[in-house]
RNA sequence: GGCCCGUUCGUCUAUCGGCUAGGACGCCAGGUUUUCAUCCUGGUAAGAGGGGUUCGAUUCCCCUACGGGCUACCA
């Protein structure tokens, strides 16, 4: 019998949730649905000093919008909680002092001063200091001080940490699963801090324990997480742990253009979001949501990226990718965030989603103008005006014609038009218009009277559309006329006429 | 600087030693349309460089270059 699949996403309430910790998420999600395991997610906020108010909350909302249901989590009691670290305490201090007990950790009193002076000294000569085997009986810890000392020290409360003893030369043959064996001597890891002084665990040593008593069966994390695997693993050794997950970095999200991952700030820089939804700090930054995207095109957008299904289908659902996820189709090189690409993604899917999702922000936006439209009509206009959506947010733009008669007209159109016969053209539109039954079935006459005093067909429609429209772009015309109706298309051409005449 | 990871069109990617290197976004051209957009058709464009291994390397190995990450009492 194989071990039941159990997933953790582990992010620290530092600051909003930005989409490559989102996608992080969602890889975990994914992976634990496909194989009818447990997505957990465990708050890691064992820094008091960068803890954020409405992090937690923000990132939970974040995950909520996308449709990433939590198996266990802070809000959704599971049998292994608590699913804050903050709660975990005893946890930690019954693990520390099992490691401390064994010889493989050491308290150590260094001052932050005397270990950055250390650093700087090191640098000046060109060599990089390292609290290691190398080092660490030149200072100040138990390992080099007399026992009563050390106790002397500890009785009197004096500020310490707690640091894993590294073993000595020795070499980690530590796995990930998408990059192979990964072999790091212990010369080139230093004595990490496994307790802080103020009694909190680290990441290093928290993310261990947390994940070994949550039986978590995979490690599923940014890349930025593989230079401290090795760390990890000695962890798991020194314990005596034998079984211990399996890892997987999944590869990074790089920025748009320029250098680096991608990070929380770019959202604001480069004109896109970054959020799941917007985040309220002491300004507001909109997230996907706001900015009217589908959640199911961002998921979509972003499983794409670091992964593919293996044959060339892009579309897909939530429940697609669950059933298509596989930890094979996973890349193992950074991908660049395309914000075009993004966009396009959203486009599609708005084609996919029903008509009633653009009636229903049509209702929101023009509520107070909506008499002469019944749900066929309101239908009809989502119809058409679909197509030509990017975002939900482009709704009001692309419709607001139908409700509001234009308040100023494209300037460039507007004078090109009129230095034609736009008197003539205007009142025989008007007497077209009012003298038609069905709007609907207005072209033929309405190419008949073009004929008739041959008037360049174009420039007609020019007038037409601008009346109506106050732009020369947009829908079918005619069916726009339809929807408008007769009485607001004769008023919208008489305005045009008087605008044209100042 | 040290350590680790990576490298196919501008971007996201397919290829598990047989390649005329495929798809998508973008861009360009044509078509449909009364306009713009949509849509359709076509085009543009790539395996970093150098060594091996092999009948054959984009694919496997090494070196170099480049990119990225880490190098905190942050995660």
């Amino acid at each position: 019998m194989t071990k039941k699949v159990r997933v953790r996403f582990a992010p620290s309430p530092t600051g909003p949730l930005h989409i490559g910790g989102l996608r992080t998420a969602l890889f975990n999600y994914l992976f634990a649905k496909k194989n009818e395991g447990d997505f957990i997610v465990r708050v890691e906020d064992t820094d008091q000093n960068r803890y954020v108010n409405g992090s937690e909350k923000h990132i939970m909302d974040s995950l909520k919008w996308c449709g990433i249901d939590i198996d266990e989590g802070p809000e959704n009691k599971g049998s292994f909680g608590p699913y804050r670290q903050s709660e975990r305490k005893g946890f930690y201090t019954l693990k520390i002092q099992e490691l401390l007990k064994k010889g493989h950790a050491y308290y150590a009193f260094d001052k932050k001063e005397e270990l950055d002076f250390h650093r700087k000294d090191h640098e000046k000569k060109g060599k990089t200091f390292m609290y290691n085997a190398h080092n660490r009986l030149k200072l100040n810890n138990s390992l080099s001080l007399p026992i009563e000392d050390t106790n002397k020290l500890l009785n009197s409360g004096a500020e310490h940490v707690v640091r894993f003893k590294t073993p000595v030369e020795k070499e980690v043959v530590c796995r990930d699963e998408l990059r192979g064996v990964v072999r790091v001597s212990t010369k080139t890891i230093d004595d990490k801090i496994l307790f802080k002084s103020d009694g909190m665990p680290t990441y290093h040593f928290a993310n261990v324990v947390d994940d070994y008593q949550m039986e978590i069966s995979h490690v599923i994390r940014g890349e930025e997480w593989l230079p401290s695997l090795p760390l990890h693993w000695l962890l798991y050794d020194a314990f005596g742990w034998e079984v211990r997950p399996k890892f997987v970095h999944l590869p990074l999200i790089l920025k748009p253009e320029g250098k680096g991952k991608l990070s929380k700030r770019d959202g604001d820089k480069f004109g896109f979001p970054v959020f799941a939804v917007q985040w309220k700090n002491e300004k507001i930054i909109k997230g996907y949501k706001e900015h009217g995207f589908l959640p199911e095109s961002v998921v979509n957008f972003l499983s794409l990226l670091g992964w593919n299904p293996g044959n060339e289908k892009e579309m897909f659902n939530l429940q697609e990718l669950i059933e298509r996820f596989s930890l094979e189709g996973l890349n193992k090189s950074g991908a660049r965030f395309d914000p075009e690409k993004n966009k396009w993604f959203n486009h599609a899917h708005i084609q996919k989603a029903d008509n009633s999702l653009i009636v229903e922000k049509i209702e929101n936006y023009f509520s107070k103008d909506l008499t002469l439209f019944d749900k066929e009509k309101l239908n009809t206009i989502a119809e058409l005006i679909k197509p030509r959506l990017n975002t939900l947010n482009e709704i009001y733009s692309c419709a607001s014609f139908f409700f509001k008669n234009p308040n100023s007209y494209n300037e460039k159109h507007f004078n090109k038009l009129k230095k034609a016969n736009f008197k003539k053209i205007l009142s025989g539109l008007i007497e077209l218009v009012s003298s038609t039954e069905n709007l609907a079935e207005i072209k033929p006459s309405f190419e008949v009277l073009v004929k008739k005093n041959e008037w360049n067909f174009g420039k007609v429609m020019g007038l037409f559309r601008l009346s109506l429209v106050g732009d020369l772009s947009g829908p079918d015309l005619f069916q726009i006329a339809s929807l408008l109706g007769k009485e607001t298309c004769v008023l919208r051409i008489s305005l045009l006429n008087e605008a044209l005449k100042n």
